[in-house]
DNA sequence: TAAATAATGAACGCAGTGTTGTTTATTTAT
DNA sequence: ATAAATAAACAACACTGCGTTCATTATTTA
């Protein structure tokens, strides 16, 4: 039976993604060099073309990778009827924090400061995007006050993903489950109740 | 009397900037090179260099440029004594709105698609929750979910901020005065509410 | 109209990219 | 254990873009 892979192609590989992550949270995706990560990943230059197109091939790889596993947590919340249920952004939220806590390094360099590749934050809103929307209830016949189902869409997504990067960047301040609660708490019920103001009606 | 600038100068900067706007909406900040912009302007590359050091200069001087006028229209919004009145978001809301409004193809281009800059968005960011802050009253002692004042005020931020992106994104869909009012609404009594969903106490 | 200065044009070294060969080392399969 | 396969190293290449220099030309201001 042969090998799936050669030994020497794995080692070259994790040398690589190892180098890359570490030098993204030193100077930044765009400062890097080719060079940078072969000296890193004390390789050829050569080498890294063998395995990688260029610089945005080794992102793209490292994401994809990443994010499919982000999905595969996320599948995995039950959603009830209404996707706009508390325990759905509590349930979701928790699942994604707890996920990010297990690969805390690579989600820093990603997303916080000097680091942040917009493009990784726009495809994790996708995510969560899918998610809400999934199991969407078209018939929410009377709102009083006729809410844009996109904009509260685009309201839901922005301030979840808001949180989880506030969260990652204070270096989980709160248990994931303490953060998910409050804000299923404050989207639910308004931050004027959240936040103990009394309600000007 | 003199005149304070060779009008040659000024005509110069002028093209650069018109020429840098259109390119970044065209290929994205990264992909722009000095010679991309000297080409567009119909100037000499070297006299790129007499204006600016570098992109990141120019980049950075667009921005501050903008951003004070942003700023400024900011500032006058009167907040009254608790920050988190529904009038204050929408207020602090609607300006912005109209300000980016009146310069659209600059925000278009600094914050959507494969354009954006992410600096910029965390610039705006920072001017928003400065405003939100401005008049925090400490004294909410009773919140009866204990809410992280942090937290919510990175909630408000973020979906503020993600509505905004949103509103420029789909080419204005309701006039900015409607965006405001609904916005502030789901913020202040929560989403089941503004939708119209029965909400479970 | 003269002096000042902005803009041009050509050239330079430098750094980084992505590619092409050849050679060496390691791994897999016989 | 050894031969065939192939990953990795090494050297060199053309190419692009950066930022700077210097002399020359054109425009503006005084």
């Amino acid at each position: 039976m042969s090998r799936k892979t050669d030994l020497r192609i794995l080692r070259t590989k994790q040398s690589i993604r190892t180098a890359f992550y570490e030098l993204i949270q030193e100077k930044g995706y765009e400062a890097i060099t080719i060079q940078d990560i072969a000296d890193r990943a004390i390789i050829n230059r050569n080498t890294f073309y063998l395995h990688y197109q260029n610089k945005p091939d080794l992102l793209n790889t490292c994401m994809d990778e990443l994010l499919s596993e982000l999905k595969n947590a996320v599948i995995l919340c039950p959603i009830h009827m209404n996707p706009f249920s508390i325990s759905i952004l509590e349930i979701v939220m928790q699942a994604i924090l707890e996920h990010i806590s297990s690969n805390i390094t690579f989600y820093y360099a990603m997303l916080i400061e000097e680091n942040r590749i917009y493009q990784f934050r726009t495809k994790v809103e996708s995510i969560i995007k899918d998610k809400l929307n999934e199991g969407w209830n078209p018939v929410q016949g009377n709102s009083p006050l006729a809410i844009s189902k996109e904009l509260l869409l685009e309201f839901l997504v922005s301030s979840f993903m808001g949180i989880v990067i506030w969260w990652i960047k204070n270096d989980r301040p709160l248990p994931a489950g303490e953060v998910s609660f409050q804000f299923s708490r404050i989207v639910a019920y308004g931050h004027f109740k959240a936040a103990g103001i009394a309600v000007e009606e």
